[in-house]
DNA sequence: CTGAAAGCGCTTACAG
DNA sequence: CTGAAAGCGCTTACAG
């Protein structure tokens, strides 16, 4: 009993000896069908290796149980250089999607070129996640348009006032806050921060407030030449600690935005001659792999990826099955290493 | 002009005054319609948001344009450590499928457990993309399984004699051998390697061949004791150097299988007091972000990903096209940094 | 160049 | 508990 081709149901209803109804019926264990002839189904189901057809199936009950997961990348460009961080969301995230018997299908968005973002358009999928740095002030217009448009769609990352998307973050204030108490209980004098302050980059901006805040607190001033700007690269950390240096502004304690950037300052301060920590404290944010491998190994604030990852399926799939749904704030932790 | 709900062709049809067939035509850009009526057509579908159902295309057509990626993980387990290095692999065949129209459907396989390759089966991709470490002996019966369904896949990994499958992978022999050059050109005497030397990991063991090989012709031995077992974690490297360490074996070479079993020898090395490159010249493989991060830089040979994913996508949609396709076998290239 | 019609393989009211 | 039938939204021979 070999049918050409992939077999169909009305193959194994005609082997089974019952209605392509019935074999429907039977496969999707549907409690009307009697026991035997259910038993007899999959058994001839399980012999000519069927598998329903997605398609057939997805298009009659109009969905697909596939969301799509749209990465943004740094504006760096270097086509394999990811950030670690959000190669572990996404691992998460199709764990997760897994678990709900959920298909992952995966995007990468090199900037504001390719917007891809029709996946649910086409009823590719049920559902979007967003995930990425990048610039939220480029593709703010095109979350609103999803909006509008009715899209069913989640945002890791920070939570805009004014906009009415879902999103899942991590407690970047909070992170900072942290971070500062941490450098704070070892009598640090002098802060800088490394990063984007500006709302360009509402995840590092919110870090950076919430270290302000605590330092300002007990009598610590940020001053504007403080803080210099990075994106969120080994490079761009390294640029700016370099130039941090170059203008002769003192300090003793630095939080870096991210950790790549944490291990850009890192290379900097060691090459002019600044010990780590004895000269300068040094705190990143994320905790990617390499912070533990890197030397001497980094005090950072950890995302707890596994959980942003469940939340974000989860609320997203909430979301679909139109239940109430809240923006998710996650709690960071602190990771006390050499560094710092 | 709303249709309820999302438009369909039938909508589109009615507001451009011709038949459904013709939309369906239009939008496909066929050359039998007319070019006002195609302006025509696509101006309507702009304006009601129109995209193709791909449910009810694929159905129809049968085939999906889209691949599914299998990316086995190692068996250690901890949810959110993935090799970085597959994580890369994974970022340039996102690229390579987007560049070929085809999305991308990913899954993770925690070892033999649940074992999804029924994407093709259910008609949700037309081909799977294999990628992983883990032991080859495992999954070698399934993938004589998806042979013999006809199922169209390639594999990212070593050439195995007697299987009849499709391969990309790189020259591990070649990269071995590089590795084994490298260090001879120093003038080191005794050589350890660590990794997986048996054919459980074809890879690993193509590197040690082409690392042993070219020791032995230069009159370099690699005795059983110079050999320290080890999967690919910077644990397992850690371990098995201290082992190493503690047996009393003598070297001042080390090749590690990769990178982040390159990681773990040089922390093991570090507490035993050992200087590297001094004491210890250590060569890695891969090239995974941290090799450069690291203190001393790891000299590492490297494995082009962006180029491996395009050949993993192009040879496996050539497959699927009925195309000849051979296996293909990357170059690899010694990245020379501090550690040798 | 265009339209009417068949059919891809399912799921699910509807009738028994 | 089971079957006959409609229909999801397309694509593409077939006829004009």
């Amino acid at each position: 009993m070999k049918p050409k081709g992939k077999a169909t149901s009305f193959d194994i209803a005609h082997f089974a000896g019952v209605s392509q109804s019935t074999v429907s019926r039977a496969l999707r264990n549907s409690p009307l069908v009697n026991e035997e002839t259910r038993r007899r189904v999959w058994e001839v189901a399980k012999q000519l290796n069927y598998k329903v057809d997605k398609n057939a199936s997805n298009l009659r009950t109009q969905q697909s149980s596939t969301l799509a997961l749209l990465l943004f990348e740094d504006p760096t460009g270097d086509e394999s250089q990811i950030n670690p961080f959000f190669l572990n969301m996404l691992g998460s995230i199709t764990r997760a999607c897994a678990k709900q018997g959920y298909d992952l299908l995966v995007s990468f968005q090199s900037s504001s070129q390719d917007w891809r973002a029709d996946y649910e358009d086409s009823h590719r999928a049920d559902g979007i996640i967003l995930l990425g740095y990048g610039d939220y002030m480029d593709y703010q217009s095109r979350l609103q348009q999803l909006l509008a448009q009715d899209t069913k769609f989640v945002c890791w990352g920070a939570t805009v006032d004014g906009r009415e998307d879902l999103t899942v973050s991590c407690d970047n204030y909070g992170g900072g806050k942290l971070a500062a108490e941490h450098l704070l209980q070892q009598n640090r004098s002098q802060y800088v921060f490394i990063g984007d302050a500006s709302d360009h980059s509402p995840e590092f901006f919110a870090r950076f407030k919430g270290f302000r805040d605590t330092l300002t607190a007990q009598g610590h001033s940020l001053s504007e030449r403080q803080i210099a700007n990075a994106i969120s690269t080994e490079e761009s950390g390294y640029h700016a600690t370099r130039s941090l240096l170059a203008n002769n502004i003192q300090f003793d304690a630095l939080f870096a935005a991210s950790d790549l950037i944490a291990i850009g300052a890192l290379k900097a301060l060691k090459e002019a001659g600044k010990d780590v920590p004895g000269d300068v404290a040094v705190v990143g944010f994320d905790n990617i792999a390499a912070a533990s491998f890197i030397s001497p190994a980094l005090t950072t604030v950890q995302q707890n990826t596994t959980l942003a990852g469940q939340m974000l399926v989860n609320n997203l799939l909430n979301l679909i099955k139109g239940e109430a749904v809240t923006d998710t704030l996650l709690p960071p932790k602190l990771i006390v290493r050499r560094s710092a």
